[in-house]
DNA sequence: AGCGTTGTTGCAATAGCGACACCAAGAGTT
DNA sequence: AACTCTTGGTGTCGCTATTGCAACAACGCT
């Protein structure tokens, strides 16, 4: 019940704006596009832009504009920065091993957002993860972030009987009754796995990685093809299990 | 002297609130301290707050807040897209420099792969390292982008003691021993070295760029053929030092 | 209990926003 | 040059959200 008539659209108008250029990056973007993308009107663009740039959040580049320095600067700072830096060598290991993709992906709302993925030799390079954000009931890693909350923490979010909007017919958590056994199961096993719930022929596992207080911060997840990982999904996820107490452990030391 | 009037307070005002989070960092800020800090009211900060934690700007974090992940996704995602054109630029300063092949090339998995080559005009090799994947302990951009890692991390890939697979004669780095020796020369130096350990008759030289959290991204590598270019390896190091650092500093500052 | 500290909320005045129309600068085209 | 077409920036005005002060609620403390 708290107040959310509170709302600021210039923050969200901004924030869209600005999101709107990174998803052109590294194309620079100019006034018109931005208008077209956002929905907005023209002159609300570009007195928003004005604004924007003189603050910093953006930069000029030829005849548009790009994500500008301070964002860096801030971005420089967050938790998710150092959470990159102590995990990546143990997810590069995983890599080695595996020779799977993996994931390190953190919740931001509902959903699940990828801040950094290490993919083998052999597969491709995704440059498209940051604007995917998957939704956080019908994936290993979302269940895994979830798994961090309280049964009424999360029976708020979804509801018990009702039928979870968007859930696919593969999806084995269609209510807010069945998350809340999966994420209980979870809670058991210290993983979680998934078998072509949110892409068909995809499975996938995930763990949760904690700070020193030990609550759940980020996932480590791994995906790959159901015919070539299946059988490894569980020791691959005892694996990560390891890896997510070193990756704590360098998280708090550092 | 044009828009002076259009100055948005509440932008102004987020922003100075969010850098005092970050600057704060890792310690989660309690709202009065935010008062205190920013000089304004604690019923604005309040406010403000509570639009920012549902924005995902910010993070509640115990008593405090902290900064949130939507920030870092948009940083880290423009980042890596501007990379290349960013580099490019730079690349072609020193092949006119040093009139030898550059390369930017990023890890994935256990290889080196090229993403980006800048060669003279006599270049013979011009476009044929574009996509291909190289071991990354036996060649200097593959010891510069592991050298991000920990010697335990490294440890891990590649067992102390026992030899690595496919390792030539040549190669100075026959075990994880050697290899973290030769990482710890990387990061003492800034820069690495190899002579004929790839390839018979080749030398190269690498440095790391970083992404705006110091986290090491790409390398850069210039590779000559022996009897040019080996009293140069060292000064054309130095050189690509300065370049890299250009290359971040013109990502993340104005 | 009483007290100090800290975060949230009413309320009037005010400042900024959103939408539409208009203006200014270029780029072609004839 | 004048013509159009496109693109970015401004003027204005009704309307809504923000501001700053205050009182209020929620703790923690001795």
């Amino acid at each position: 019940m708290v107040n959310t008539s509170l709302r600021n659209n210039g923050l969200e108008r901004d924030l869209e704006i600005i999101e709107a250029v990174a998803a052109a990056s590294p194309v620079p973007q100019r006034n018109g596009e931005l208008a077209l993308r956002t929905g907005r009107d023209k002159s609300q663009i570009s007195r928003a832009i004005s604004r924007l740039l003189d603050n910093g959040l953006l930069l000029r580049e030829g005849s548009g504009v790009i994500v500008g320095p301070r964002l860096y600067a801030i971005a420089r700072f967050t938790f998710e920065a150092r959470l990159v830096s102590a995990a990546r060598g143990e997810m590069h290991g995983l890599v080695h091993k595996f020779s799977e993709t993996l994931h390190l992906t953190v919740l931001q709302g509902l959903e699940v957002i990828t801040i950094h993925s290490e993919s083998p030799s052999h597969g491709f390079r995704a440059l498209s993860w940051m604007g995917v954000s998957a939704p956080s009931f019908m994936t290993s890693s979302g269940r895994v972030l979830l798994s961090g909350l309280d049964d009424d923490q999360i029976l708020r979010l979804y509801p018990a009987k009702k039928k979870i909007d968007g859930a696919p017919t593969k999806c084995t958590t269609k209510t807010g009754e069945q998350l809340v056994g999966a994420i209980h199961l979870i809670q058991k096993n210290g993983y979680a796995t998934v078998i072509e719930e949110y892409e068909p022929g995809l499975v996938g596992a995930s763990v949760p990685i904690r700070d020193f207080s030990g609550s759940i911060v980020a996932a480590l997840n791994v995906a790959a093809p159901l015919a070539r990982f299946e059988k490894h999904l569980i020791p691959a996820s005892l694996e990560m299990k390891k890896a997510a107490l070193r990756i704590t452990k360098s998280l708090t030391s550092s």
